[in-house]
RNA sequence: GGGAUGGUGGUGGAAUAGGCAGACACAGCAGACUUAAAAUCUGCAGCCCGAAAGGGCGUCCGGGUUCGACUCCCGGCCAUCCCACCA
């Protein structure tokens, strides 16, 4: 009678005792070391499958795992609650977004413990809950007194879908990175943070990451975009005014045909005045034609277009007269919006150049070639200086060297460093997010709500189907006093990006129900920083750049002690695909959890999803994989099942007279030693530890015996431990049905035994040249003279040496004998 | 255009201080059990030659280093991702 492993009653069984226990709660004290495991924290956004299942199942074996091997583990879970598409859900419906969201919360709460994991719930936290924004709002207000919160009027972009402003950061190939509308230009006052002020320090600190995936800084990098160069002052010619131009090539500066201007540079209304009517007009006309236009149709979509304004500039060193053109290729909020035209030299300006007929010229030659030959684009490359005065001849490296300095003491430019990174806009015209917690006064100005009147409500919404409600809408909520001259004034309307939110939640974790501060800086000591952390490489420059970014305020404030940096370890894990595609709903692929759960059971989804691909690679889910999964759930189960009531409790090695029971031994340890190693390298190729451990399994298959021998008894002992941290109910049921009282989550993982992991006979790998000739069955620790006379004693390696004399050996112990002949 | 990562059987993958390529699993084939099927257990399985012993070829392609290369180096091809008129 073949027995089936029972996992319905089973895991519901666990479940429901782990919760009744408090089994994964994280003191803020202990003897162990401590570990922070965290994955980043979902939106509530409905269901969840298999897809999220992974992310969980990863981040719940490496936090089991470090339990088992004796740290006090911190694995938490929250809720990123406030953002779109509960408020559009909200409009569409007629239904309260928080309603939505709660409803999704309990929904997906529900289905993460369905999944086994071992969070500590007692400190569940979600960000639309007025505890958790109160803070979100008192920190804000820091950055504001410290002057990293500013509002200022500036082109931001403006997605006409979601009917809202976004971070530069959300906008992904010219689009809303939700809802994929083409962004639009728009001039609006709006609040920023000044993440720019830290932009060397989040750049430089990248080097202290090491276990962090390159491509993410390197992303960060690029993001970054640090370029050191100079700014130069150009005097426009009959104005009072100069133009700054920002460049990294100021050895290229006497090969200056035009200066390049964004159509919105302050320059422009100065220079309207002093042209002909029609150039003004002109002007006119080229600005309106780009004014609602994104940077991404300005810059990639469209040709280089121009017109000359009429205006010229002095060139501060030749004295030449050059033109001024408008142009839609030069960035109005990078390098001061202008930049010096060198068409010899730069390929956007010897694009534009050719266009529309400027002048180009040659200032810098290859090196070492005597008559260069006339070339057909631009040069691009350093190379050595020509036709530049007193700095012909240099090379381009000395040359931006000596033109700054003269440029300095000229006082017309300055060694200058820009960023690509621009400040972090954080106004959403939206409904549901956290309230900027600002009140406009026409006498006091900005106006901060004192910390004691924390937090500004959030106030029910006007539940209209089909119809966007905000808070400027809401006459009651914005007509407030000023908390500085007690006068009419109206509070900010706008709520923050959601990103404010996932900022710091790490830190709320760590003290969720503090109601007098966001964290007491104790916690912090202790449990910081974030020993691993798990999540999708889609926020590489979103969620991990921000979190940056605060967590080094926190630190310059004295609220967190030690590094100045939130997440030790950084781990991407890969998409699961299902045929060849994302899961979603439109395309009808999605394996939902609760299906799973009930199919085939959440012990063998885990091992599925830990097994198929090494975690950070895509994979598939496939119907075929996770029954090869309910299969090998099914022979533990009957592997150990005959053996409940005898095996005992014994922990030390059993004799071994077999080489069978002695291979059994090793098994065990094999799949112990493959587990920690994959912990603590922090690979988590739980894979190759599962593939042994289904070769722990056939051996335990083929040593069923009666009476069951002390190695298998020993192995079946070992077994509910072992597979704890990724099937962990039948690893409990198993501890229990050997007579256990106490959780097996409680337990030390199993040790490596060295005396188990060796081997008493090798297989000698016999090379004659390099080929493989012969396999020969030979003891362990065999010296390199014994395994020679073996080899030599084999017809086959015999047959190959011909007689020839033994030029060579290479003998790599235990291993292999390489015999190399004439 | 710049950068990152990768390319191994029918499939997912394993092998990293340079030392047996293809562990383990899925799908497949054969056998046992069964009236039968399912389930389970056992066995086979990179390609080619061979009855077998054994041999030749083989980790995207072409070179190189080495006694020995999936692994290291040079060149190329392909795939995925990221950045991209950032002056």
């Amino acid at each position: 009678m073949l027995h089936m492993y029972e996992f319905a009653p089973i895991e519901r069984k666990w479940q429901e005792r782990w919760e009744r226990e408090h089994l994964y709660r994280a003191p803020n004290e202990s003897a162990k070391p401590k570990y922070y495991a965290m994955e980043m924290l979902p939106y509530p956004s409905g269901d969840l499958h298999v897809g999220h299942a992974k992310n969980y199942t990863i981040g719940d074996a490496v936090a089991r795992m470090m339990r088992m091997l004796g740290h006090n583990v911190l694995h938490p879970m929250g809720w990123d609650a406030f953002g779109l598409p509960a408020e559009n859900a909200a409009i569409d419906r007629g239904i309260d977004p928080a309603a939505w969201t709660t409803e999704n919360i309990l929904n997906m709460r529900r289905q993460i413990r369905l999944m086994g994991t071992s969070y500590d719930w007692s400190r569940e936290l979600a960000t639309c809950e007025p505890e958790y924004y109160r803070w979100n709002q008192w920190l804000f207000l820091q950055l504001f007194q410290h002057g990293l919160a500013y509002k200022r009027h500036a082109p931001v972009n403006w997605c006409p879908h979601d009917q809202t402003v976004l971070a530069n950061e959300q906008v992904v190939d010219g689009r809303c990175w939700r809802c994929a509308h083409l962004v639009e230009r728009r001039n609006l006052s709006q609040w920023f943070l000044r993440i720019t002020a830290y932009a060397d320090r989040l750049l430089a600190d990248l080097e202290k990451l090491p276990g962090w995936p390159e491509r993410t800084r390197t992303m960060q990098r690029n993001w970054i975009g640090r370029s050191e160069g100079a700014n130069v002052a150009f005097v426009v010619d009959s104005l009072d005014a100069t133009i700054e131009v920002f460049t990294t090539r100021l050895d290229t500066i006497y090969g200056v045909t035009f200066l390049a201007v964004a159509p919105e540079h302050p320059i422009v209304e100065s220079i309207k005045r002093v042209v002909s009517p029609s150039d003004a007009a002109a002007i006119d006309a080229f600005a309106a034609s780009l004014k609602s236009k994104s940077e991404l149709e300005r810059t990639s979509l469209m040709e280089k277009q121009g017109v000359f304004t009429g205006a010229y500039a002095i060139h501060p060193l030749s004295r030449e007269r050059v033109p001024i053109w408008l142009t839609n290729y030069v960035l109005a909020e990078y390098g001061g919006g202008a930049v010096m035209g060198v068409p010899g030299h730069d390929e956007r300006d010897a694009d534009f150049a050719k266009r529309h007929a400027l002048p180009s010229a040659q200032v810098i030659v290859p090196p070492g070639e005597v008559d260069p030959e006339p070339l057909a684009g631009p040069y691009v490359e350093d190379g050595l200086l020509v036709a530049s005065d007193e700095f012909s001849e240099m090379s381009s490296a000395h040359a931006r060297e000596a033109i700054a300095e003269r440029l300095v003491a000229m006082g017309a430019g300055a060694k200058s460093v820009s960023y690509k990174l621009r400040d972090w806009l954080i106004s959403r015209q939206r409904y549901w997010g956290t309230p900027i917690p600002i009140v406009h006064c026409a006498a006091c100005g900005e106006v901060a709500v004192p910390a004691g009147e924390l937090p500004v409500l959030l106030p029910p919404r006007e539940h209209v189907a089909g119809r966007s409600s905000t808070l400027a809408s809401n006459a009651a909520f914005r007509e407030t006093q000023c908390p500085a001259c007690g006068g009419p004034a109206e509070r900010e309307t706008d709520t923050m990006d959601t990103f404010f939110e996932s900022s710091w939640y790490y830190l709320r974790y760590l003290d969720p129900h503090n109601d007098t501060a966001p964290w007491d800086p104790r916690r912090p000591a202790y449990w910081m920083n974030v020993d691993q952390y798990i999540g999708g490489a889609e926020h590489a420059v979103l969620h991990l750049l921000y979190s940056r970014f605060f967590y080094k305020f926190f630190h310059d404030q004295g609220w967190v002690a030690g590094s100045d940096e939130p997440f030790e370890r950084l781990f991407h894990q890969g998409l699961l695909l299902r045929d060849g595609e994302k899961m979603s709903k439109s395309r009808g692929n999605v394996v939902g959890i609760d299906e799973t759960a009930e199919r085939n059971g959440v012990d063998a989804m885990r091992l599925f999803l830990l097994y198929v691909t090494p975690p950070e690679e895509t994979s598939s889910w496939t119907d075929d994989g996770i029954s090869g999964r309910v299969r090998l759930l099914n022979r533990i189960w009957r592997a150990c099942e005959p053996h409940f009531e005898v095996a005992g409790d014994e922990r030390t090695l059993p004799p071994t007279p077999t080489p069978a029971e002695k291979a059994l031994l090793r098994a065990v340890h094999l799949v112990a030693k493959s587990a920690i190693d994959e912990t603590l390298t922090r690979r988590f190729h739980y894979n190759t530890t599962i593939a042994k451990l289904d070769e722990l399994v056939n051996a335990m298959t083929a040593a069923s015996a009666t009476p069951p021998s002390p190695a298998l008894l020993y192995a079946v002992r070992a077994l509910p431990i072992l597979i704890a941290p990724f099937a962990p109910h039948i690893a409990e049921e198993l501890w229990e049905r050997l007579g256990h009282q106490t959780s097996v989550h409680l337990e030390r993982y199993l040790e490596p035994d060295d005396r188990a992991l060796s081997v008493d006979e090798i297989t000698l790998v016999v090379q004659v040249n390099g080929k493989v000739r012969a396999r020969i069955a030979a003891p362990a620790g065999i010296g390199e003279e014994d395994a020679m006379e073996l080899a030599m004693a084999d017809a086959n390696v015999r047959a190959y040496l011909n007689g020839k004399a033994v030029r060579k050996r290479i003998y790599v112990a235990d291993k292999l004998l390489n015999v190399v002949a004439a």
